[in-house]
DNA sequence: GCCATAAGTGATACAACATATCACTACTGA
DNA sequence: TCAGTAGTGATATGTTGTATCACTTATGGC
């Protein structure tokens, strides 16, 4: 997960994106701003009652469409949001308290690209998900 | 995916782990029994008008905690069934038409469990999804 | 600064994919 | 045969969104 530190100010994102700076925008890019670990959009709307279910949902997928954030799921399918960083990455899931961590490793994407090639069929992309009990929730 | 020869007779599955034979699983396991690739929930629940909601669900959920069927998704989320083999796997799934093949990769087993040394906290699972546009889709 | 207008909003309805309840039914083993 | 429990299905509810649409407002061009 990015650290706070080096986390791009969303509203920033937003404006440059060439999107509209609104109250409720200005609303969720400070509530996420300071989000650490995962977050379901059930939560944002709780925590933000005054904007509409629909603009907290239109707003994360404008974010992880823009790359900002990432979607993922715990074991059981509940979809979780996440900052992310730029480049290629996957997960590794605390399936209890939800927390996300990202991960690379060029050697299991080689295996998959190779892979592909024994799949007959054009490859359009893959996911690699690590579920883990955290050191935390031990 | 298993093909019809070598599979299990759904009816003998269920009954062997204990579960009456009623009318609606009957129904379930021939309707079942013939399909080929994967398919979703509602599409079984449309075949089957009869058959209640639940009582699909429930058998469902039965099957793949038997390791009889797996439940996967297509990129987007949408949730498939397909029948499984015994061992662990991982799948292919098609991103068009969601037909699904299984695959094995010990070394990215490997390295995955490899991985979790790096991680703090314990493994409990993960999830590798190859996506592509099948043969017949192209 | 004003204004037109396109972008954004939120209430509401709807959709997909289930699970919870609960009164009823019917397998099954004794 | 029959009691008891497993199973059923109608219905309500839950989760995670998307579609609509009348209304509001941010913004760039003047
Ligand atoms: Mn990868
Ligand atoms: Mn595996
Ligand atoms: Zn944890
Ligand atoms: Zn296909």
């Amino acid at each position: 997960m990015a650290t706070l530190a080096e986390r791009p100010r969303l509203d920033d994102v937003l404006e440059d994106l060439g999107y509209r700076m609104t109250p409720p925008r200005r609303l969720l890019a400070r509530l996420l701003g300071n989000k650490a670990g995962s977050f379901s959009a059930e939560a944002i709307i709780e925590e933000l009652p005054t904007v509409g279910r629909a603009t907290v949902y239109r707003t994360l997928k404008l974010l992880v469409d823009a790359g900002i954030l990432c979607k993922t799921a715990l074991p059981d399918g509940a979809p979780r949001y996440s900052f992310d960083d730029a480049r290629h990455h996957h997960h590794v899931i605390c399936a209890n308290c939800g927390k996300v961590e990202e991960f690379r490793k060029p050697v299991v994407e080689r295996l998959l690209r190779a892979m592909a090639k024994e799949v007959g069929g054009a490859v359009v992309g893959h996911r690699v998900e690590l579920y883990i009990t955290c050191a935390d929730c031990l």
